[in-house]
DNA sequence: AATGAATGAGCGTTCATTCAT
DNA sequence: GATGAATGAACGCTCATTCAT
């Protein structure tokens, strides 16, 4: 673990293998890969995959099982032989973006060959362009932390990952003084964390502003430097 | 109207009086004053404010309107007297909470001797301070937005007046040499709004961190002028 | 009491004077007349004149004593003034309609000069145009009837009267030889009169044909007429 | 297609094989049959004899769709797995009155050796009796079209049936010679058919007059034929 | 394992009527 | 007499979940 200098935003965290606490949250397969036969797993997908679709098309509220399961191609009772509500296909769904998620972001990490403006800068248009392809799941997911208290923890715990990775790399920048010093680096890592995720779900999710992806990604990154006092490359 | 040079944050923007576009839509009283009978003012009050509590108590979805006619002590059917529905009262709470806001703001508003910089950092105090008083009702009006269109239009029209008050004052800054030229202003202060507004959210209605408020402030103020390339004091 | 040969079709039992066995349920002025001052008068005239615009716009069942007493400029609550329920306020129209039937029908009843053929005509004429004019609340009685009992007695009575009108009228012409002596008068009455009055329904309030009015009076009596064995003129 | 010559009244226009143009909204199986699985089918049908005992009881209006379930020994949310409201299923059972009709009907129909006037003779007597065994479920009809939109298409359409029946019929005995040819067809079989439906309404369902049944059907045949100057066997 | 019928708690809403002022 | 706020019974409908087959 060499020093990454990657400034994370938000869903990073919950990619970093080496920070995976409770790495089963984040997979979907709890009752899947051990217990079910080829078939069971194959109608298990096909339900997820269906919940994802219906999810996206009507919201977490508006979602039927009833509609899970037709588009599956199931019976409605079959739901019910695979997850115990529709909260738990959710979660499910949400996993899997997050494991989706997880896999892009790796297999492109920790390039040490990057400054840390360019790390910072690779982190922010990989979160772009994760939501631009899975936003309105991570949406969903904004919605349903409200009020669902098991995916709010599920989002809790991904964002107090990306605020705690965040973190870290900002006592490392400071230790090198790379960055400015006497920021309290938890209370400003939570405060980007905010800026670059918050920003993007009013931009990609509800329709705020009309960006270049690049151009947004340029703002955000010299203002993320910038707070912290970064010499600008 | 003097130069205002205040920063504000996010929920200044419903505060602003010079912007009004549609400032009725932050009271609640569209059929209150008019038409009602002062007893009838009486009973609409009364289940504004038994609403708030079952709110806050329950978060939106879960509220009934029973509930509310029960704790306000009326009976059910009154509800329909003064309310078309659970979504309207919710507005009109809002509404009133924004009200709120907009008293606490305006009367401290435009005070020539603070710098730029003081006038971020009174904006940002003056945010979390409100958030502190109305959080969870603020916080209901992140979850209601996620279902509700209605409120979800009222929520961006606040986000919407925020953002563009801070860009404002942001090019006026550039125009000054304040602030650095080179930032896409919008784009700046919606991320900057997001910030500030989205960080307070997880702190105050999440739970995340445990800060001081003054130090909160100040981080987010040096954050903030920072990013923007302020000289600070 | 001459043979006055009128062969009256539905409505025009309800406006003959002389078999008026129980007249006030024809007037609406129950506790009018009588009781109310002036001002009272005048203002449960106006519920009359709203409640039939409502009733005729609406229906009686989608009517509301609300837009009733809305109509009317008056209170909701003072509505229960003048009439215990919708019921009874919808009781009152139709006893007033019947009364305009009633003036329209006597101030041209009995005309010796001209032959039985010409009087079946002739009722019928004045059945098509009164139905033209108040179909729509002959109709709303026609609906009603099937569901409150009230108005059901009323219908009854009305359609009792008629029918009861031409039967003594076939009876008599039946002596005189000028029908055929073989039939049943009350039946052949019941369904004469059933043939005009639900022909006319049919054709004006649910729009089945599209008749000139002299037209479908003419085969109308021709069936009439022919259907007794009447020599045509 | 051989000349019927069947003086058919009202009901008869919906069970005549050869104009069916949408047969199938007399059958209330349209979910039935292909969907529901045998259980399903019972249970469906246990509804439809609840609903038409709940109908006959109550009224349309009065009827509650919580009262056929328990009727038929199903929860009330079931009620909605077969039907969508309460008009649905009342349209469903009114069409398997009618779907009776037609079995009756045609189960007789088109006998060549019969007579014009017997033609007509018969037609009333089977009339008659159908409404005798259904006239409670007829009588709603007249009553549930007066205020549902649906009720009132189909029963026009009965109506509309039996009106171009009754008119191809006499326009066919025009051309033969048989009736008087100065009528209006249309117009005259609307009027008849008027004729026996309202009488027999006013006989079996309101209970004017107390007529044997013979005497009943003689009157209004002889009626019938005499108006169309039919020859009289 | 799969089916899909059955369940029933739960909620929003309407509106005729009453009654305190 | 007039007002209009207050009442509350009533009903339709949804849908997550269970369970018999």
């Amino acid at each position: 673990m060499t020093p990454q200098g990657g400034n994370d935003t938000e869903s990073s965290g919950a990619t970093v293998t080496t920070l995976a606490g409770r790495p089963e949250v984040l997979s979907s397969d709890g009752r899947g890969a051990t217990t079910l036969s080829p078939k069971g797993q194959r109608t298990r997908q096909r339900l997820l995959t269906a919940a994802r679709a219906v999810f996206e098309r009507d919201g977490f509220l508006d979602a039927r099982v009833v509609d899970i399961a037709t588009e599956a191609g199931v019976a409605h009772g079959s739901f019910y032989t695979y997850f115990d509500s529709k909260t738990e296909i959710f979660r499910s769904v949400v996993a899997d973006v997050m494991s989706l998620v997880w896999h892009t972001r790796t297999s492109t990490d920790g390039d040490p060959d990057l400054s840390p403006y360019q790390r910072i800068e690779r982190a922010n248009r990989q979160f772009v362009r994760v939501y631009r392809e899975n936003g309105t799941m991570l949406g969903l997911m904004e919605q349903a932390m409200t009020f669902d208290d098991e995916v709010r923890q599920l989002r809790l715990m991904v964002r107090q990952r990306s605020v705690e990775r965040v973190r870290l790399n900002i006592e490392q920048m400071q230790k090198e003084g790379t960055v400015r010093g006497d920021l309290d680096a938890f209370c400003a890592s939570s405060a980007l964390v905010s800026m670059v995720s918050n920003f993007v779900y009013f931009w990609l999710v509800m329709g705020e502003g009309d960006y270049d992806d690049e151009a947004a990604v340029h703002t955000l990154t010299q203002l993320w430097a910038s707070a912290l006092g970064m010499k600008i490359d």
